[in-house]
RNA sequence: GGAGAUGUACUCAAGUGGUCGUAAGAGGUCGCACUCGAAAUGCGAUAGGUCCGCAAGGGCGCGUGGGUUCGACUCCCACCAUCUCCGCCA
């Protein structure tokens, strides 16, 4: 959510800040809804005010020992009026709150412009394109050559977008989640915490997943309540400080969260419809930092590093993007994604995004920090990055790693999760 | 599932229908004394959400939402959370 005062004081500013963004917004509605609250407010504020002057005179009369029926009379009338206006204020605040949570973040002034994610600016490279002395398959085809991934039981049990992993394909997945999750704690010094897959309409606000992104997240009901299925761990492990106010001395909080992530992909229908990359239900471990905000963009380069960090120490060739203008999301104020070499699409894809919310995330769900009582509460910056996605690792890892055999070498780093050093051809 | 209790500032906590929520008290924080230094102790000081307003000032805020009342932290209802006991299941 953007700071209502700078709608307010910079509006221009503001609009052109946004104007490159590839977003639908309307910010021609602020100033009425604003207004209109504010008029209604200071009405209905003035006659409280009277109320409240009736009723201390209620108190000293009734002291005294006097008559207040003439005081009754008129509150009786004014109370009714009261009543009336704060319907109408608490209307037009939901209408600007829910107004708000419409706009975009403004994005930070370096982030380069551009249409799409063909203007992502590369920014560095590890390693070169795997190359093959034979014809590389890719991760589906190895996948069921080698009898670990089964789609077709997934479509039988689920339906489409899900894999069934089995054997040390199941293995292989497991043992790259907690080889990212002993990194980033022990290496990198990230706290692990493992959140509940389910969250509440209000986390899922939070964190910017809604209002607008309604259909791309999964709705579980049962109990008589309503719960969203995680698209990603950033939304519990934000929202566990939500309505909070920090000590600074405990800034940054790293944490760190395996967590299995549900998307609905609404709008991608037949893209990337074979294999892992694009599943409704897939495994990440996610980086979170809340930090104060002079520190948030160094905190979003070695947020950055950790995540490219386990990448380096599997052997996989990458390359980080700057995002631009137009390829922003919604909430994000700066990001960089790291891509893999995946042969199979003969390109680099996603594996992980890192961003810098800015203040945010802060703003919707309500989370600051201070370093002393004394002190009035800022908003901290939320940051997060994939470190990384899992189900994309085993493709890229499968893909890389693949000999002319149709086996695949394990990554050292790997070995002592996995039991073995290579999943043997069949 | 049954019975009960609790929910006030960063934390603990007093307050049971009226003019005290910049809310008693305490922790906390700061200063001074004591001390080689620290701890402990004593004395003193200090701050405390949010919205409207240029300001003066005002509104709201006692888990959340309703209700009763001229007036609600205080009474009633619903919901949420936490705790205790019983039952049930591992």
């Amino acid at each position: 959510m953007l700071d209502i005062n700078l709608l307010r004081n910079h509006f221009e500013e503001v609009e052109k800040a946004l104007a490159s963004r590839n977003e639908e917004f309307d910010l021609s509605r602020f100033h009425e809804l604003d207004e209109t609250r504010r008029n209604l407010l200071a009405e209905v504020e003035a006659l409280k005010n009277k109320k409240n002057v009736a009723s201390r005179e209620v108190g000293v009369r009734k002291k005294n020992g006097q008559d207040c029926a003439d005081i009754f009379e008129e509150m009786k009338e004014l109370s009714a009026v009261i009543k009336e206006y704060d319907a109408k204020v608490s209307e037009a605040d939901a209408a600007l709150q829910e107004y708000m949570l419409t706009l975009p973040n403004i994005p930070n002034p370096t982030v380069p412009q551009g249409k799409s994610d063909e203007d992502n600016v590369e920014i560095r490279r590890y390693g070169e394109p795997t190359a093959f002395a034979f014809e590389p398959k890719a991760h589906w085809d190895l996948g069921a050559a080698l009898g670990i991934l089964d789609p077709e039981t997934a479509a039988k049990i689920t339906g489409t977008r899900f894999h069934v992993y089995r054997g040390p394909g199941a293995r292989l997945e497991r043992a790259i989640t907690n080889f990212f999750l002993d990194t980033h704690t022990e290496k990198h010094g990230y706290t692990e915490v493992f959140p509940p897959f389910m969250v509440s309409r209000d986390s899922m606000t939070g964190t910017g997943q809604l209002p607008k992104f309604e259909e791309d997240a999964y709705k579980v009901t049962g109990d008589g309540k309503e719960y969203f299925l995680v698209p990603t761990a950033e939304v519990p492990v934000t929202n566990m400080y939500r309505n909070q106010i920090l000590s600074g001395s405990d800034l940054p909080i790293m944490h760190c969260a395996y967590t299995a992530c549900f998307r609905a992909e609404a709008g991608s229908a037949g893209r990337d419809t074979r294999g892992l990359i694009r599943q409704h239900q897939f495994n990440k471990v996610e980086l979170v930092k809340f930090t104060r905000p002079e520190q948030s963009y160094d905190e979003l380069e070695k947020l950055t590093r950790d995540a490219e960090d386990v990448l380096q120490m599997l052997g996989l060739p990458y390359r980080v993007v700057k995002i631009c203008m137009g390829d922003l999301g919604f909430t994000a104020a700066m990001k960089y994604d790291i891509e893999v070499w995946m042969p199979s699409y003969g390109r680099y894809v996603e594996i992980s995004s890192c961003s810098n919310f800015e203040e945010f995330q802060a703003r919707r769900a309500n989370i600051k920090y201070r370093d002393n009582v004394k002190e009035k509460a800022r908003y901290v910056h939320t940051l997060n990055g994939s470190g990384v996605a899992v189900g994309r690792t085993t493709a890229a890892i499968l893909e890389n790693f693949q000999q002319e055999d149709g086996s695949v070498v394990i990554p050292e780093v790997l070995r002592p999760y996995m039991g073995m050093d290579v999943i043997p051809a069949k």
